[in-house]
Order: structure tokens, then sequence, then C-alpha cells
DNA sequence: GATTATCATTGACTTAAGTCAAACTGACTG
DNA sequence: CAGTCAGTTTGACTTAAGTCAATGATAATC
């Protein structure tokens, strides 16, 4: 018997793109062996090191995925919201997360078991090219990451990221930052003095306006070039 | 019929990491579809932005994938040899190659086009966790390397790199760099004068002896805690 | 084997960005 | 609503690492 839960826990499932397209039995199968667990703001999810013995969704909520330096220094690499999944480097290489994970807001997710959800991927191939682009796009995320990190400095990560945002958020030359600056800073492999500065300095150039957490896009061309060149 | 170079490479296939243990046919089927091309040392196999109609797996010689920067500075993610498989991102994501590919040592190369590729994926489930198990250790080497980049100085990288090494040469406290020290400097994320002054750093505070590209060394442990608190 | 390139090293200097400290804002909590 | 605490901004200073330039060492090629 299927209750009224489990109906739409198989219907959001097959809304996320991990499991979009997916037939009805095997979002059954999914959700049999799917739990939904939830995180306070500021909990672990897990650590650097935890044994990974299965993935999660984001149902709602926000979570991010970090390191952190001896000394503290944090580096964010991902802000998972909604739809996302996240933690599945141990599913298929084995070993243990490679980072730490912590829920941004009150939030639910969704956990799969390692190993019944392996056996899904085994006999559905559909399941398994889906996972394939999910891991590739994550590559090329980290791509553009380290090409960051190494090849541009603060200012031309800072422009590019603002440059995501007004895409991601498509309203025009408006848009939000959606965290707060120190994890800002740390998304973007810096700290929130040098981020004030740098903001700072993009609106004295007159490339943007800031008003608090929303920034307007004056110069687009501008912010274009230097995302591009990396510095100023 | 199979002509004596064909058989032997079904064989070479089935040794990879990526097609080991799959059955006999299967190698088959993934040889029919492969070609086998040649590149000269500095030979570009691909750039970034090249559209990506099939992915590439190292026969012989070496391959470095990197990034440049619109100044002309390079940061090298991935050195590549015998066995390694690379350019996969867009046969799953879709898009084009997010780096560039260039044989550092005149090289052949498997060739395995997209299309009939993925149409292998798609019933072969083996083959399909093989893949996701390369992808999720590729996105492993990545966090480090962001880690690296972001959270620790060039001598913590350093010390980590020749950890590294050392462990894969097995050859006690011996190791060989394996690369020029440019392109040392290149895959850690700095440049060759300032790996130059690293290595002499170690030296002099007595971690290691250099002789060329062949370093011995001297006090693993202080090696070891500098690669974790990133600093001296 | 002479001659180019390419690579490696060293020194002097510059600079982007981090550290430390202080003031300021705002927001949640008791 | 007072008071603490987290987040933000600004200023003064330090520092890791990059730039520029010169020299030395290798190695490749004709």
């Amino acid at each position: 018997m299927v209750d009224e839960r489990d109906k739409s826990l198989v219907k959001w499932l097959g809304e996320t793109s991990l499991f979009v397209g997916m037939e009805e039995q095997h979002l059954r199968d999914l959700s049999g062996i799917a739990m939904v667990v939830s995180y306070k703001r500021r909990a672990t999810i897990f650590s650097e090191g935890d044994p990974g013995n299965g993935f999660y969704l984001v149902k709602d909520g926000k979570v991010k995925i970090f390191m952190i330096s001896p000394d503290g220094k944090e580096q964010i690499l991902h802000i998972f919201g909604p739809g996302n999944p996240f933690g599945e480097v141990p599913v298929f290489a084995g070993q243990s997360f490679p980072a730490h994970a912590v829920a941004l807001e009150n939030s639910r997710l969704v956990f799969l078991p390692r190993d019944d959800f392996v056996a899904l991927v085994g006999v559905n191939p559909a399941l398994a090219l889906n996972l394939l682009a999910t891991l590739s796009q994550r590559l090329r995320q980290f791509t553009k990451m380290i090409d960051a990190l190494s090849l541009k400095e603060v200012p031309g990560r800072l422009a590019a990221h603002l440059l995501y945002l007004s895409e991601k958020q498509a309203a025009g030359d408006y848009l939000q930052l959606e965290l707060s600056k120190t994890q800002l800073a740390s998304l973007l492999g810096t700290i929130p003095e040098t981020l004030s500065r740098m903001l700072s300095k993009l609106q004295r150039e007159g490339l943007i306006v800031i008003e608090g957490g929303s920034i307007s896009i004056v110069d687009r061309e501008g912010l274009e070039e230097l995302a591009e060149i990396g510095k100023f």
C-alpha cells in the first residue's frame, strides 16, 4: 500500500534532474529505499573522512559543501538547493567523503543508501546516463573553479560570479547575492575584508551599484571583460 | 575476420581500468568503434571550446590537460599516461571541452566516438559503473586541487606532491619529479621561479635533498606536517 | 660539435591579498 | 528592550608570491 506521502515523494523524485524521465516503476523503487531526514540550520550532515554510505538530494533548504584548513579558513565548493544531489563521490569511487556538508538553512534531505542505489543503477541505464551527465557537469564546474582560483584575481572571480547570478536570476541588470558576504567570500576563495574592498572597487569603477545584498549591473561589458581577463 | 592488431587492441582495452572485467563481446564492440591516432610531442589534441565528439584513452605516451589565461599563464589539471581516459566530460554533459589537451611526448591514443560509445553504455551497466567510478575519482582529485590552491601555500602543495610521487613510485625515500620543473610549477599553480625557490627552501630546511629531477626525502614527518598545515 | 633554443636558477623589486584591529550595523535572544 | 553576537566595513600593516632581468645549465638540432 502506498500512502499519500510516498506518492508525493515519487512525484518529486521524478521532477529532479537526476531522475527526470525515469519510468514510474523505477521511481517507486527509488522511493522505496529513500529516507527523508531533517537538519537544522548549521547542522553538520557529514564531515570529510566520514564513510559514505549513501548520498543526498536537497528536498528543501540549502546546503554548503566545503573544505577547511587547519587554521580555520574555509573554501566552499558548492551551494546546493532543492533538487540538487550531493555526496555521490563515495557511492561510486568508494572511500570517504572528500569534504564537509552543513545545512545553511533548516533543510529536509532525501537520503539514498549506497548499496540499494548502486543495485538500481546496475539495472537502469537511463539512470546511469543521468548520473554520468551530473558528474560530468560537476567536473566542468570544478574546472572553472580551478581556472578562477589559479588564473584569475579576486575582482575577476567576483565579476564572473555576478554575471553568473545575473544570468541565473534572469532579472535584467538587477541581482541578489543570495549568500552572506562572508559565505560569498568563502565561495570565491577569499576573505570578507577583501570581498568588501573589491565590491567597493567595482562600484567606484562604475561597473556596479551596491545596495546591501542587491547589486545592479551598470556596465555589463566592463564586467564581462574583467571576468574574462581576470584582473583590472 | 579479426586480424592480429584488432585482437591486441581488445586485449589492451580489457586491461584498462575503465573496461576491466568487461565481457569479451563488449570489448570487441568497443574495439569496433575505436580508432588509434598518433600525436607528435607538443601537438594539440583538442582545445577548450572544441565540440567533444568522443573521448580518448592514452595507449602510450603522455598527455597534459590544462587551461590558459589571456596573458599566457598555464594551469595543468592532469597529466595522463598509458591506460588513462580523458576528454569524457562533453560525452556525457554535452557542450564542448572545458580545457586544452596537448601531447607531452609522441603518443598514440585510442579515440572512442561519442554516439557509438553512449549506445554501448546504455546496454552495459558494468561499463556505466566503471565510468561513474572514474568520474567520481576525478572529482575527488579536483576537490584536493581546489583545497590545495585555496587553502595551502606553495611549499605545502609541493610537499604534498612529493609525498604523492613517493607513494606512487614506491621507491622508499627516493623519487623522480617525472616532469620538467616548468611543467611541475604549472601543475602546482605557480611559476618556475617560485618552484625553484621553494625546492631550495625545503632543502635548506633539511626536508629533502635535490639532485636535478631526483629528490631524496630526508625528513618525511616534516614534509607530512608541511603538506597537512599548508605552510611553514 | 657548434649553435640555438629551452629550461633552471638567482637577485631585486612590486603587488595582490591576507592579517590584525577597531568601529559599526543589525538581528536574534533572554 | 537591553544586550550579546554575528556580520560588514575601513584603515594600517605584513607577506607570499609574482614580475622583470640577468646568468647558467641542458638539451636539441642541423
